[in-house]
DNA sequence: ACAAAAGTGTTGAGAGTACACCCATGC
DNA sequence: GCATGGGTGTACTCTCAACACTTTTGT
């Protein structure tokens, strides 16, 4: 009776996705020890006693891609007694957008363990990290349809296209050029910032998010 | 160093909402014990090691309410080192929905110490409970507008004036009645069943909701 | 001149909004 | 017959989806 209440341990996940090379990853570590050794996992750590949540999540954060300043938001809370074999661990996760041009900054922490996968390929993950994930997928599609999170994933200045990409590929689809771009300028949130160079075609028209990103995605 | 590391304690709290008298209304508890003697509190409790975190929700919504197969939904971790002035708590919320039918066959429950309160009208609540009230009612108002919740507040047969009325008490605003039927008839979710008796008035057809609620409800 | 991606408008269908009167019942 | 809430239709606006060709640049 006594170890029925038991405190358990308590973890926080973080689901790192970005947009590169027309893909959406996320980012996995391979486990060094068991259980699931060398499987991969959502990395994530201990939530230490004297920092908020959400610090923990951007503390491991900055561990995993030594990018700071990043989108975060916490997912749900995964607590099944059964999710870990050595014992009651309850984690929180968070997920984080990331541009791709912090990728290639800070690509080097610990690179033989860490790893960008595209989410349409994925290898077998530890623990009940698939769901996790799965779920994750879940939420990044409804905030990019219902928010203006997508700019978490751009570099300050883009092009419509590289928008539009982002959206055909996290819904795996395609969008209508013509229809797409008027829906977004019409939000009148977008203002024009210099032309593409160095390209063997017309240039495009390179655009920055005008309002703070704050405010719009508060939506939820 | 060594308790920096220290287990939390790990709780589940319940934000139970209902509408009657045309009010929406949460069930607060009483605290006995300091801190905040006194005071009122969302309902809630430790989790046990071999429960689900689902699991000690529910176990705790039956013991407040007796109220069993009802609508639950996990809302957010809140986790802040300092929420509770005894040591680390996190504390996964849920939030849940029950039918005023319900209500009153299982209000008896240590009814001294436990209460329904107006939200538009609270009593100045316990540790950081107030947030979590708060965003408790976005996310309810954010469900009613994209999904079809609203019907775990109602009972099995109700009128279209009924269900107008809990869209008008959430959103603190009036509808107009021929948009609001014809946009909710047009839906295809509803069957007729039957009238109302014994009223003073034209009695109003009754309507139930036809799809299966879980599958409507997955839109998160 | 050609390859490659950028850029641009119109039409039709459906959804949302505004708005006012008659109907069925109990007393 | 009157008080009370129940029930109904139309016209306008706006948003969304379908659809194909011209423009600019580098090579």
């Amino acid at each position: 009776m006594e170890n029925l209440f038991e405190k358990p341990l308590v973890t926080v996940d973080i689901i790192i996705f970005t947009v590169v090379d027309s893909d959406l990853k996320v980012l996995l570590i391979r486990r060094g020890v068991a259980p699931f050794k060398d499987m991969w996992a959502i990395p994530g750590g201990f939530v230490r006693s004297d920092e908020t949540l959400e610090e923990a999540a951007s503390r491991e954060l900055v561990e995993e891609t030594g990018a700071k300043d990043i989108y975060l938001e916490q997912l749900y809370t995964f607590g099944n007694p059964k999710r870990d074999p050595r014992g009651r661990v309850i984690t929180i996760a968070y997920f984080a957008l990331i541009n791709s041009e912090n990728i290639k900054l800070h690509a080097t922490t610990d690179a033989s363990e860490a790893k960008w996968f595209s989410i349409y390929d994925l290898p077998q993950l530890a623990f009940d990290h698939k769901d996790i994930l799965d779920y994750a997928l879940k939420r990044l599609r409804w905030k990019l349809e219902y928010t203006a999170i997508v700019f978490q994933l751009l570099p300050k200045r883009f092009t419509l296209a590289q928008l539009q990409k982002i959206y055909e590929i996290t819904f795996h689809k395609k969008f209508d050029k013509r229809n797409f771009r008027k829906k977004i300028l019409i939000l009148n949130i977008l203002k024009e910032a210099g032309a593409q160079k160095i390209v063997k075609h017309r240039p495009a028209k390179l655009y920055s998010f005008k309002g703070k990103i704050e405010r719009i995605i508060e939506i939820f």
